[in-house]
DNA sequence: ATATCACTTAAAGTAAACTCTAAGTCAAGT
DNA sequence: ACTTGACTTAGAGTTTACTTTAAGTGATAT
């Protein structure tokens, strides 16, 4: 797979997966005989986790460092496990901080509906 | 309430609350005679509002823009309804998202659980 | 043969959201 | 009177995550 192909796929532009790929998120992409990238289906795999972790806010950093301990091979299994862990920890949290703001908002729209149907007066000294 | 109290009640740097300030996420603070801000209870509704609505990834200009439509008054209400709403549309679509990943990372951790008691391979060229 | 087009690289540029610095004011303590 | 410490401002600097640019290569279409 080319890398147009791979950026339609996954909605990603091909220059974010040259940076992912330089900045050591995804393992190297084999190339043809002209260079080219030729996307096999480990590195679409990779992509696709890569696509998932950052949709929820994992850092670039974290995810490089994930990689360099797959790398450094089965020794770090137990570290890997653990980063995944905390990051899953922190993902929870990151819920918990939207799931109040939604419910927030969720309230002021219904006090947005009252204020617009007259029922009550639009305090612009608060939020 | 001086600018450290409020620092340390809402738990933001006080350069944090200054530059929300400059760039109008919150209206302008009252200062006493010699020029220092003395918050009142609506600033910190603000600043507890704002401190909310950024945990859980708001754009510092969608808030910039919700202050500046409150300042233009009643006849923005219906407006600022719906930027509170498609706000909230974004963090639910934003909840999904980290919600598949928590899944995800669920289910590696797993995995990882087996790989560490030997149970499973470590397939390294995998993520 | 030549033009077109997608690809390659390294490196510079950008946007968002702070964070820090410099220079200064003011009130309180010794 | 003088030092200390928290505050003030404008503006420069930083970090993260891309995004764009410049210069070049190689395969295919005319």
């Amino acid at each position: 797979m080319t890398i147009a192909e791979v950026s339609k796929k996954y909605e990603l532009t091909a220059d974010t997966i040259r940076y992912y790929e330089k900045e050591g998120l995804i393992p190297r992409v084999p190339r043809n005989k002209s260079g080219i990238r030729d996307f096999d289906e480990v590195s679409c795999r990779w992509i696709d986790f890569i696509k998932c972790m950052r949709s929820a806010g994992l850092s670039i950093q974290v995810l490089q460092k994930y990689v360099e301990l797959m790398n450094k091979g089965h020794s770090t299994a137990k570290e890997r496990q653990e980063l995944l862990n905390l990051q899953k920890e922190i993902l929870v949290k990151k819920r918990e901080d939207i799931d109040k703001t939604i419910d927030r908002l969720n309230y002021k729209i219904k006090i947005y509906d009252e204020i617009i149907g007259g029922k009550r007066k639009d305090f612009m000294e608060e939020p």
